[in-house]
DNA sequence: CGTCTTTGACCCGCGC
DNA sequence: GCGCGGGTCAAAGACG
């Protein structure tokens, strides 16, 4: 879990500088917590065929069945970027305002098909430098890009989760 | 031209 | 039953 491996953006628009993303790992809580109801439930990839939608254009949310609650990591981490490119790709679903914070949350989906997982971002209004990422599912397909010295920091992020988790 | 973001509406669970 | 809070969809626009 946790495998982080590297992001870039793309070499034509190197939006996400090191300068600007500086990475605090000095955190945290990072508090994992995983809610597992479901007797004998190993797969958390949830099936899909969930959504039913109605002639209408409506959507129906249907799951009655599959009371499974997927695992949920949440990551707080000092960053100015809410966007923590982690080398997956992202499609954004999603934005609500949260009640106690003044800054919205942020939904995303991952693009990949079949793959499910779904991560949001939210941010502290009263500390802007702190993000919380909540990931839920896991991915089953590798990462698509590969690249330069965000290695490194994605290689510290890991060491950093290491120590935290001793 | 394809992909992703934006944004309002919709749905659902829960509390009153 | 209604309102609130939270989560999702999908049309249209923005962007490369």
């Amino acid at each position: 879990m946790f495998s982080y491996s590297s992001s870039s953006p793309p070499s034509s628009s190197a939006a996400i500088s090191s300068s600007y993303l500086s990475l605090n790992m000095l955190n945290n809580n990072h508090a994992s917590y995983e809610q597992m109801a479901g007797p004998g439930i190993g797969s958390v990839t949830d099936g899909g065929g969930d959504e039913l939608k109605t002639v209408s254009g409506k959507v129906n949310v249907r799951k009655p069945e599959k009371k499974v609650k997927k695992p949920k990591h949440a990551f707080q981490t000092r960053s100015q970027v809410d966007i923590l490119d982690d080398g997956y790709r992202w499609r954004k679903y999603g934005q609500k305002a949260v009640k106690n914070n003044k800054f919205p949350r942020n939904y995303y989906r991952c693009t990949h098909q079949g793959c499910n997982v779904k991560k949001q971002v939210q941010r502290l209004s009263h500390d802007d430098g702190v993000v919380v990422t909540t990931y839920e599912g896991v991915h089953s397909h590798p990462i698509e890009k590969s690249t330069d010295n965000f290695e490194n920091i994605l290689t510290q992020m890991q060491i950093y989760s290491r120590l935290n988790d001793s």
